[in-house]
DNA sequence: GAACTTCGTTCAGATTGTAAACGAAGTTCT
DNA sequence: AGAACTTCGTTTACAATCTGAACGAAGTTC
């Protein structure tokens, strides 16, 4: 009932016409939700003809939503209202090598100085929704079986908040899939039934969204197709086989093969960079001498995108989404990635498939993963509310 | 509303519990429903300690259901009535390359026979659910550029037998997706999320279940794994790629490796008798010799096999599934491609995906595909059943 | 066979939703 | 400027709907 005020952010007795009530019983309803608060009139809107309608809105002093993605490498925090608009956010670097103790335990305390920098208290804390980068079981808000940071297995989120933040729910969630999320909410996948959303970065992964809801899979493991192999002699992956995708054409790949040019002498360019740099090479490096025009360079980031490329070409024979986002800390690296993406996509997938197919960078950049974790616990708190409407 | 019905079979006023209803509405709703023919009672349960149920069931003289799976080579047909129980069915082969005039027609002719057989008319018939072997536009009802049958695209199926069952409507989809619903509500999917039905025969396709529901695609292509590239340098597809899995794994490619095998002399067995067949093997043949030990006959069930498991490997990762049932002409090959597979995507699939994955033949053999149709037919159904209900 | 169960119906009363009428506020056309 | 027409939102009387409690029917248990 209300989840429908929540589409309509601003509108009035349209209402009526949404929900196909009679305008006696919207006006009704309406005079209750302002009543217990939930509701709030926001000034007139423009006459169709007639008399203004009262425009009315969410009540955004409800309490606070907070936002928490937690990358390989690093955390962000953000704060919104209950209507989905953040209010302030911040971003720090991180390590999944760290006990999950001391990580969750820097995200209460940047909270809390989030709400504190607003104005409010912890316990205006409605809810928080957390993305945290393995498979997680999403009913007990549990990872499983994460292979990077194995301590984290089992390790009690939702209780840990809870201890800070008493009055506030905790959905926990893998962190691609709300991408995958914040990307449907708050980006170019609005309205769309079948997407993936492919994070490349310290690892590869993909928020999958079938039928216009996440699709976990049965684990809730789906999505994790780093680990798809793409040469059966490749080399060895953390996970123990070999050949991975992400081990071949991720962020770490891509910089080892670039010290690789840098040594033997393929590049000029990278080989003075690793200099300047004290003998280590980032990703971001081998993006930096692509723009300059470094042939290896450029062969390099081709060759992790046709990897990619290929992987996602059987994908989308599979699942035939309309559109693949592409997000991640590898998505500032120009176009280069994404062309040879594309090429081989097309090169390798039904016609059927493809004609439709959109393949492009999400625009909603590094938001996305804090919108999208704000947006899972906002379904979570119109889903309870509902359930409270129902019940009284 | 009846769609509960329609789960508890046989049951009285629990649907008063199962509905949240009073006894009062219940009752009343069950008077009205029996009344217009939609239900009638069954004799009584036994008594929970006090007076008898009087159970009821969905009135299955209310009209006939059909449903019909169209394969490469075989046509089934069979009508039910509306509880979803068969009542008889047929089958007989076909050709897909014939024009769609003829096969349909012949469809027809077969479910007119029926229908008398049962000593109704045609118009006794409510719905039919059809299952095509091709990319299907779910909305339309229309194949969209089959690879097979390129004459079939657009031919307007649901007109075609609305012509001879007026009073039918007609639902369209891809014949593995209506496979997947088969196993969903008659075989050993039910109550699973998240699956994967493989079919193997003269092709090799998916049907998709997402969080309980069919997943299509966008255009309605999901599910096509025949044509994911297994060896860049492989045989030449039909659909004009090269290395497809099926043109590498199915039906076809085991006969032309079984008739290779023949000919170079490393299966004697095979070359028996493939001169005992006037020349030609057919799969079933490499089956046979397999069973009578013959080593290259195995040799070529493993390494397609193996092939289908490394493309299943891939997507287990993807979509994670807690179960995949394999079908189709090739499902009484008996355990060698099965363990072959296994083997393949144990191997290959990250143990989080795969601790929990079963992999197995489907149970209920030729019959999925038109219990699925039939399923397909009944949703529908009952869908429009709901709805002339809040309607009225 | 008395006491207790479960099953299903009947009926009065409360709850809920609706349609129509009406007042308020605004626009457009003369 | 004002008459006529719109749209917006509320009030009110009325109709449909649902429920709870009471009750008869049918059975089981001790």
């Amino acid at each position: 009932m209300r989840a429908l005020r929540r589409q309509g952010r601003i509108s009035r007795s349209e209402i009526s016409n949404i929900t196909g009530w009679s305008k006696a019983k919207a006006s009704q309803e309406i005079r209750s939700l302002i009543e217990k608060g939930y509701l709030v009139e926001i000034g007139e809107g423009v006459s169709q003809g007639g008399r203004k309608p009262r425009l009315l809105r969410i009540n955004n002093q409800l309490g606070y939503i907070a936002g928490i993605d937690i990358g390989a490498t690093s955390l962000d925090v953000a704060l919104a209202d209950v209507t989905g608009s953040i209010l302030q956010r911040c971003s720090e670097p991180t390590d999944v090598k760290l006990p999950p103790q001391s990580v969750f335990g820097r995200c209460s305390e940047l909270l809390l100085d989030l709400i504190r920098t607003q104005g409010g208290t912890p316990d205006q804390l409605l809810g928080i929704g957390v993305g945290v980068p393995g498979p997680v079981d999403f009913a007990r808000g549990v990872l499983v079986a994460p292979p990077l940071m194995p301590e984290w297995e089992n390790f009690p989120i939702r209780d840990f908040f809870k201890k800070t933040f008493h009055s506030a729910f905790v959905v926990v969630d893998n962190d691609v899939n709300i991408m995958a999320l914040g990307e449907q909410r708050a980006g170019d996948g609005a309205g769309i039934d079948h997407f993936i959303f492919v994070k490349i970065g310290t690892g590869i992964g993909a928020g999958i969204i079938s039928n216009g809801r996440i699709h976990r899979g049965s684990d809730g493991s789906a999505g994790d197709i780093g680990h798809i192999c793409v040469d059966k002699e490749g080399p060895l992956c953390a996970c123990g086989n070999k050949g991975c995708l992400e081990a071949m054409a991720a962020g770490p790949a891509i910089a080892s093969k670039a010290l690789e040019a840098a040594r033997n002498g393929s590049s000029a360019t990278l080989r003075e960079m690793r200099e300047s740099n004290g003998g280590t090479l980032r990703p971001e490096d081998v993006n930096a001498a692509c723009r300059e025009g470094d042939q290896a360079a450029l062969d390099i980031i081709r060759d992790s995108g046709q990897m990619i490329g290929d992987v996602l070409a059987s994908l989308v024979n599979f699942f035939n989404p309309s559109h693949i986002f592409v997000g991640g800390g590898i998505t500032n690296f120009g176009n280069h990635l994404l062309v040879a993406i594309r090429r081989a996509v097309l090169h390798r997938s039904l016609p059927l498939a493809t004609t439709h197919l959109s393949i492009k960078f999400s625009r909603v950049g590094s938001n996305v993963g804090v919108m999208g974790a704000i947006s899972l616990a906002l379904d979570y708190l119109f889903a309870i509310e509902d359930n409270l409407h129902l019940m009284v």
